[in-house]
DNA sequence: ACCCCCGGTATTTTT
DNA sequence: TACCGGGGGT
């Protein structure tokens, strides 16, 4: 009968079947804690899909993940699983099935949008990222004079760091400080008035940010009419990388399940690895005592993904844990290879080494594709990224930098903001400061101006032109009228236009940037409204930079550069970890108190258990400082992670690289080790 | 309004 | 180093 499940273990094929029975779906809270390379995906997926072949609507499942990506793999394949079980007739089912999955954010805005009149919000809000926010916390900061104080007032981006801790850990801002910003500690009235003014900004710009998007969907569900309501609205509710989550996302999800039928999460708390984000592993192990009865509780600790060699390092890195919950995984995958710590003289040498590793892999038949390398930071990728380049590998970064940072989308996103918004003053404000003669004084005054008016637009047109405007004035006012009602996606032409003088003035390098601009028009093609556009584009920024800019390049092959971060849930044939010292790993940042030093640990392990066949660990001896001139030599030596003391270095296969012999003949070559030019440069200084 | 210079400082990970 | 904010001059 179900065949499709017999390629699943007794674990996964019990998580998959639990509370499926002859004619019903809906049965009691299911926790399953899902090792690294345990199939988890694969087991939600048969989840879902088992319970739409069940008879379950597939309209009425909201499928909740960590990222957007992993969202629409999951519902690709819940589609094709589905779909092949069913039979093509009995597809029609799958028709715009799974429309209720994405990111707790992504949710949150769709449902705020669709109940903004009810709880008193405007329906055409627009939505913050981390920068805007931070730029109106700044605003404000300067209004309330806190930037003037006699010692100094917290920077912008701590402000709003607290801030969104106090909203997603759902703490009192005292107990936050204390916890977490103990140096910020003597500000807490101030910083309480200051975050009561951005709370009154925000409402009057009707912008949301994005805690707001969790925060009024939470307080939205305490209404006991709109909770019932929208928990009716889904038989089933699917949360997965659940030790990722925080308390007010934990609160949205008792408020939608409060006795917890029709509820699974999913999740490991080995790998948690987000609590700078208040997540909190309470959230998976308080899970199964917040219902009565319990919550059923299905571990898989099988892994399919990686030999047991990898797997034995990577035991024994988390096995050095303070706390653990979960048991060691296991696997058959037998090997005779162990993961790799590799020794090498410096930064460049890592490089080379890579280069050279990932090479050979490719002459054995290993795509470049399903090589990745890893690293805690993004910016340690810096001169693996330049030896790339030089060598002519192509690769795709994740994490870091993103395409929208960029000023010149920034600009082109805001004035597009400002329209669908015209009290978005953030966007206004950047949006006027790039017309020659405006500065902030006169920004302020147009922005103050159409506040005041119950139509700002047109209050926008009735201003007089501001001196030393000249035409530049009359131009930006059409455009923005002309973008009142939006054509989509026609009006990112009219915003091209009319930025285009703009862009040249301003940028010296106008050319690059403009393939920039025709790449986002590009993306902005795919998405059927402005408003769509720009909500989902602030959710799910596209997170991968490539060396070459133009069309990503989707058939290509080409090398895998990931924070550790941003790799979770995937895996690759080999994995190079960069940097495995102390100091990138754990980060000096992240080492302060003991739980941070476990969240590194535990990313370590994240970044090992990536590897299917081979993993690398790559250990710099020296680092170059910074702050010196560029061809300066201060360095300092590094040591080898604490993450993996002696007692654990025979779980891996010691080298050194260069070989001594090919060292010896490498040297001469190696760049000047001399500069000779510098010196002559030096003498008339 | 805008440009330039100076001094102080933070510096990760992401929805 | 790089970036920001402030101050001062045009």
């Amino acid at each position: 009968m179900a065949t499709y499940l017999d390629t699943l273990n007794a674990e996964q094929r019990r998580a998959v079947e639990h509370g499926v029975a002859e004619g019903a779906t809906v049965g009691a809270p299911l926790l399953v804690i899902a090792g690294a390379g345990s199939g988890k995906t694969n087991t939600l997926a048969h989840r879902v899909a088992h319970l739409i072949v069940a008879g379950a609507d597939p309209r009425r499942i909201l499928l909740m993940t960590f990222s957007r990506r992993a969202a629409a793999e999951m519902a690709g394949r819940v589609e094709r699983i589905a779909r092949k079980v069913l039979g093509e007739n009995n597809a029609a089912i799958m028709r715009d099935a799974l429309s209720w999955a994405g990111t707790f954010h992504g949710i949150g805005a769709r449902l705020l949008r669709e109940y903004a009149e009810r709880i008193g919000v405007d329906p055409a809000f627009t939505i913050h990222d981390r920068e805007d926010s931070a730029d109106l916390m700044n605003l404000v900061r300067h209004e309330r004079g806190l930037s003037k104080t006699e010692s100094r007032f917290p920077a912008k981006g701590t402000c709003l760091s607290i801030y969104s801790r106090c909203v997603n850990a759902e703490m009192e801002i005292e107990k936050v400080l204390g916890q977490h910003y103990p140096w910020c500690a003597g500000w807490a009235a101030e910083l309480k008035s200051l975050f009561a003014s951005y709370v009154e900004a925000k409402q009057a710009q009707h912008v949301l940010d994005y805690d707001d998007l969790l925060l009024y969907w939470s307080q939205m569900m305490s209404d006991a009419l709109i909770a019932e309501e929208i928990g009716g609205r889904f038989d089933h509710v699917l949360v997965d990388e659940y030790q990722d989550t925080n308390r007010l996302q934990s609160s949205i999800l008792l408020a939608l399940k409060p006795d917890g039928r029709g509820l699974t999460v999913v999740g490991d708390d080995a790998q948690s690895i987000y609590s700078f984000r208040a997540a909190t592993v309470r959230n998976i192990l308080d899970f199964p005592q917040s219902f009565s009865p319990r919550a059923e509780l299905i571990t898989l600790d099988r892994n399919y993904r990686s030999t047991q060699t990898v797997l034995a390092a990577a035991n024994g890195v988390i096995g050095l844990a303070r706390e653990r919950f979960t048991k060691n995984l296991w696997t058959d995958r037998t090997s005779a290879q162990k993961p790799q710590l590799v020794t090498v003289h410096d930064e460049a040498d890592q490089a080379r080494y890579i280069v050279e590793e990932v090479l050979a892999n490719r002459e054995q038949g290993a795509l470049l594709k399903h090589q990745a390398v890893l690293f805690r930071t993004s910016s340690h990728s810096g001169p693996l990224e330049i030896e790339l380049t030089r060598r002519n590998i192509p690769f795709v970064k994740f994490g870091g930098l993103k395409f929208l940072d960029a000023a010149h989308v920034k600009d082109v996103l805001a004035l597009l903001r400002f329209a669908e918004n015209p009290r978005d003053r953030v966007a206004g404000f950047r949006i006027l400061h790039l017309l020659p003669g405006i500065g902030p004084a006169t920004a302020q005054r147009v922005l103050d101006q159409m506040a005041e008016s119950p139509d700002p637009l047109h209050a926008l047109g009735q201003l007089p032109t501001p001196p030393r405007t000249g035409a530049d004035w009359a131009d930006f006012v059409r455009t923005v009228e002309n973008l009142r009602y939006s054509e989509w996606p026609a009006d990112l032409e009219r915003v091209r236009l009319w930025y285009a003088p703009h862009l040249d003035r301003i940028h010296e390098d106008s050319e690059t940037r403009r393939a920039d601009l025709m790449q986002l028009e590009q993306i902005a093609s795919g998405y059927v409204s402005r408003e769509k556009f720009l909500t989902e584009l602030t959710l799910d920024p596209p997170d991968a930079t490539s060396d070459k800019s133009g069309p990503p390049l989707r058939d290509e092959d080409y090398l895998i550069l990931s924070t550790i971060h941003s790799a979770k849930g995937q895996e690759w044939k080999s994995v190079f970890v960069l940097n495995v010292v102390d100091g990138c790993m754990p980060s000096d940042l992240g080492a302060g108190t003991s739980a941070e030093l476990e969240e590194e640990r535990r990313l370590l392990y994240v970044a090992m258990t990536r590897a299917k066949d081979d993993l690398h660990l790559v250990v710099p001896q020296r680092f170059f400082t910074h702050g010196q001139a560029a061809k300066g030599d201060r360095h300092v030596y590094a040591s080898r992670t604490r993450f993996i003391p002696e007692q654990l270095v025979y779980l891996f296969e010691r080298t050194a690289w260069p070989k001594a012999a090919a060292g010896a003949a490498r040297t001469a070559a190696q760049g000047p080790k001399v500069d000779i030019g510098a010196r002559m440069r030096r003498m008339w200084r």
